[in-house]
DNA sequence: TTTCATGTAACTCCATAAGTAGCGTAACGA
DNA sequence: TCGTTACGCTACTTATGGAGTTACATGAAA
């Protein structure tokens, strides 16, 4: 009747939805870097595509936590104070409505039983999200990177910028 | 077989895992019915395929939850007490584990920032994720099914078993 | 005008739930 | 023994969505 999950999070090679973490990634590295990041460089910090960078940033562009230059020293920039922007209103920015990966079909059965069965795992699920959203909800941007620093200071690594 | 091609219309865009809903389902209107069901008559149930209804139970008749019956007259049958499964248990049996559509690539990062990132991202998840296992796990079938009957009760319905 | 950068459309790739078809196997009954 | 019933299993198909890729247009600066 419990409880002990070891299939965590990031479990068995799924392929989840991380355009929220590779953006806060970016965000936190453009936030300690002078003048614009183009796609390309971010790409390759991501280890990924260019494309697939504007494409994600363009959320971002249009919430208008950042904006984007065209050609030389162009790139992408930010341009929100980092202390009010949440990691709730950058998932929702990307673009990422969808939190899991589970639910049910048929939203109105006819059947009584299924009805009462919806309901159940709908509650639970709302209850996470309220959670979820609560939590998301709680943490700016600038938080998140102040407690990156501190933790970086206790630990005595010099190396803020591993990747790039 | 019938192709029931209608889902995709209610159903607009995502594809949830909807084998814990669909199970629970299930194992209530088996709970209320004598002798074994086919696999033909909970896919009619279902509105879906025998063959699909048997690759879910596969997992619950290895749990040991129900157990199946070749041959004529046979079928699935519950084989467990309803009070001492939990929708959580029925969740694992069905090899659900997936529950967050979001997440993070890269468990293990050089960067230190995506290493803070994913930390924070994560442990928010893993929050959620307690919450809804401690939900899951706290639920009864049996629970599930006597609410249910208290809710029929006091609608005065008398329609127990809509579908079937 | 050349170069650099974003903007976007139109693909492909991949993993997974679900749907489908076919054949094997076990249990019963005549 | 034979036919029917029902599960068991494998392989294939479909649909979805994030990600990856290619190609080309657009705009800004040197």
């Amino acid at each position: 009747m419990v409880a002990n999950l070891d299939w965590g999070v990031e479990d068995c090679g799924v392929r989840t939805d991380s355009r929220l973490s590779r953006t806060l990634h970016v965000l936190l590295h453009m936030a300690r870097h002078d003048g614009p990041m183009t796609s390309e460089a971010i790409g390759r910090m991501l280890g990924t595509n260019p494309v697939v960078v504007r494409r994600t940033m363009a959320g971002l562009r249009d919430a208008g936590y950042v904006k984007s230059e065209k050609g030389h020293g162009g790139g992408w920039t930010i341009a929100a104070n980092l202390a009010e922007v949440s990691l709730l209103d950058i998932h929702r920015a990307v673009g990422g409505p969808r939190i899991f990966a589970i639910g049910s079909d048929h939203p109105n059965p006819d059947c009584a039983v299924e009805k009462a069965v919806n309901e159940a795992v709908e509650d639970t699920l709302r209850e996470a999200e309220a959670l979820l959203v609560a939590r998301l909800g709680a943490i700016s941007l600038a938080e998140l990177a102040r407690s990156f620093d501190a933790q970086l200071q206790s630990c005595g690594t010099t190396t803020a910028d591993t990747c790039g």
